[in-house]
DNA sequence: TCTGGGGTCCTAGGACCC
DNA sequence: TCTGGGGTCCTAGGACCC
């Protein structure tokens, strides 16, 4: 049996923990720039707020309605997120981290335990170490179990914990899900479902021209028809693999025309790209710079990328930076309003592993050093603590706007609440 | 005025090898 | 009239996830 936990409105939870005036308010969490909603409350959705809405478009909405708007705050979130995660760990030897509210657990050999009311402890707990209130769905897939998980969220009779241990309970389950709503049918495979008649997750498991669902849908649609089945396609993965490509992209808070600026920009998103880089030892053999107007606003329109192969391998931002501005002075075009930029570095294998070259140097060990020693500055005193010039100071014409920001409560000494 | 960020996997097709 | 068989690697594009 596999369970699935997963926060509910996880973001907002997380905002609500620190203000009990908001437990009963709807609360929403911005994106960056405050741009589109990312997570909504149960009385935000019933607003009928969509995921994703413009902020701007229910602006009116939102005041009328008294809603609590915050902008993400991600070091708060990823910080409560691993205070859940190690609380889950707890209950089972084999837990995978699916997302920064979600988990997977394996509960093979707890059958004695009673899945159902050890689906309830958990979420007890959880909600008792942390404050974040969680859905608990239990079945012997991956896919089953977030059907359950599903189903616990949408119906409060259940107490946010759905069990289905057996072929009754899951088909009585699954004729109550669109196929919309399956683990892996995104939409445009549900449309084409529908075109098959194939209306419900009970249609699409009883569906029988396997040849035909694995011509249309690949294998990963095949497979997920087997998980509806009780047939486990896929596994837990317990340890977290390494990133097979880094991306580091931001929306500037305003538009910007010079390269200058762009530099700037693509600097800052090659230096957070490589710190995650050897966060996780890696280099890197790829570099890909992407730039773009705004294509909701009706001015001249332009989008770009190139990217270039390295000679050798390489985790210093040094390098990248170099590089990336190479790429980028090849795709600027002046005259236009650009709104984002992006790095993408690719090409990765783990440091030391990394295929020498004839001709081009690998990274020096002053190089290892020097980055290490930054890393571990910013690792103490804070993310940007020290930088590379080409990144630039203050009042940056592109810097993001996130004019509703929550405090880090968890993760900043100056920004502990303090009681009175 | 104002519209996010970061990933993975699969397949087909092209280019190449002997 | 008639033109082989077997493979790998890479990339772009599409689909999905949170």
């Amino acid at each position: 049996m596999y369970a699935l936990v997963d926060c509910n409105s996880f973001y907002c939870s997380c905002e609500r923990l620190f203000r009990p005036d908001l437990w009963k308010r709807p609360v929403g969490v911005l994106s960056n720039n405050d741009g589109c909603f990312v997570s909504r409350t149960k009385e935000l959705k019933a607003l009928g707020v969509k995921m994703g809405e413009p902020y701007f478009k229910v602006r009116d909405l939102c005041e009328k309605n008294k809603v609590a708007v915050f902008s993400a705050n991600f070091s708060l979130y990823t910080n409560m997120s691993d205070r859940v995660m190690s609380t889950l760990a707890q209950f089972t030897p084999e837990l995978e981290i699916y997302s920064v509210d979600e988990a997977f657990l394996n509960l093979s050999g707890l059958e004695h335990r009673g899945p159902e009311s050890y689906g309830r402890l958990i979420k007890k707990m959880v909600e008792r170490h942390t404050g974040i209130p969680v859905s608990v769905g239990i079945a012997p897939t991956k896919t089953l179990a977030k059907i359950a998980n599903h189903l616990a969220k949408k119906n409060d009779s259940t107490g946010g914990v759905v069990y289905l241990p057996d072929e009754r309970t899951q088909n009585e389950a699954l004729s109550k899900v669109a196929v919309e709503d399956i683990w892996g049918i995104g939409k445009r495979n549900s449309v084409k479902l529908r075109m098959l008649n194939i209306k419900t997750a009970k249609d699409f498991k009883d569906y029988k021209n396997d040849k035909q669902i694995q011509n249309i849908f690949t294998k990963v649609g095949r497979m997920t028809q087997d998980e509806l089945r009780g047939r486990v396609c896929f596994k837990l993965s317990l340890v977290p693999s390494k990133k097979k490509e880094i991306i580091s992209s931001r929306t500037f808070g305003q538009a910007v025309y010079d390269i200058k600026d762009l530099r700037e920009a693509v600097a800052n998103y090659a230096s957070l790209a490589c710190e995650k880089l050897r966060h996780q030892e890696s280099v890197c053999s790829m570099i890909e710079v992407y730039v773009r107007t705004n294509p909701f606003k009706e001015v001249a329109q332009y989008h770009a990328s190139e990217s270039f192969k390295m000679g050798a391998h390489t985790a210093d931002t040094r390098k990248v930076i170099k590089y990336a501005w190479e790429v980028l002075d090849k795709l600027y075009q002046h005259g236009y309003e650009y709104k984002k930029a992006m790095v993408r570095i690719s090409g990765i294998t783990d440091k030391n592993c990394g295929q020498l070259s004839l001709f081009e140097a690998g990274d020096s060990k002053e190089s290892d050093k020097l980055m290490e020693v930054i890393d571990k500055i910013n690792d103490k005193d804070g993310p940007g603590t020290l930088k590379f010039a080409a990144c630039g100071v203050n009042n940056l014409a592109w810097k993001m706007q996130q004019s509703l920001k929550s405090p880090r409560y968890v993760s900043s000494w100056s920004e502990i609440p303090s009681v009175n």
